[in-house]
DNA sequence: GAAATGTATGATCAAGTGTTCATGTATTTT
DNA sequence: AAAATACATGAACACTTGATCATACATTTC
């Protein structure tokens, strides 16, 4: 018997008060994502795998704080990464965060009010 | 004909660079989530409609910071309240919100190495 | 091996964030 | 109407964060 492929509409709320380890978790995780040059550097990264050097000029960072940052998506896991000469070549590991970015887009293309008169 | 739901296992990726505004907005967005009180509060609200006063005995905060606190996620619209006599009483506005905490949970809890020998 | 190139890292500092404290407002109770 | 209760808000302050700058490291080129 296959399973069963959940119902994409089914809301999961957990069934209790978060406990501060898994919200400290969470809100550790929302925090990569809650900065603009990360989003562009992720989304760079969505294009194909890079250099630091390409990605600094795509997002106009310096390279310094596109090293910095890549650190912190790396240890997020966020991106990975391979040696090829000098170059470092950074990429995408979980691309689900494009799948994030298309629902809180949608999110954050609702009507600011629903008309109710 | 009905309408085709889309297929979960897709990735949408952007087909090029976030501009810097809409790079803002989702840092923006998620940067609400980047905090586990937040986190505590909502999901106290994810068990019901409750008063400030109730929150912050739950999450053991201050009324003066879940105050705060609500203030922002009610201008990020995850949040709706309704006053009722001297009570102000909170609920969820965007369930949503309990999609992306699974999402992410799992991505939290998947093992830090896949052991490749 | 010296110079050049690509990347990483530590220190520093300005800006942002979240709590507390004091105070204000609205509603209910006495 | 005075007191009590529930919530909101502004200011202040401690803490965090992210960029820059200087420097270090690794690899390639000369």
């Amino acid at each position: 018997m296959p399973a069963q492929s959940p119902d994409p509409n089914l809301i999961i709320a957990p069934p209790q008060l978060l406990s501060t380890e898994k919200a400290q978790r969470m809100a550790e995780f929302f925090s990569v994502l809650g900065d603009a040059n990360r989003w562009r550097i992720l989304s760079a990264l969505a294009l194909g795998e890079k250099r630091v050097r390409d990605i600094a000029e795509m997002v106009e960072m310096s390279e310094s704080a596109v090293s910095h940052q890549l650190r912190l998506l790396r240890t997020m896991r966020l991106v990975g990464y391979r040696k090829q000469g000098r170059n470092v070549l950074y990429s995408l590991k979980d691309e689900h965060i494009f799948n994030l970015y298309q629902e809180i887009s949608e999110h954050l293309d609702e009507p600011d009010d629903e008309a109710i008169i």
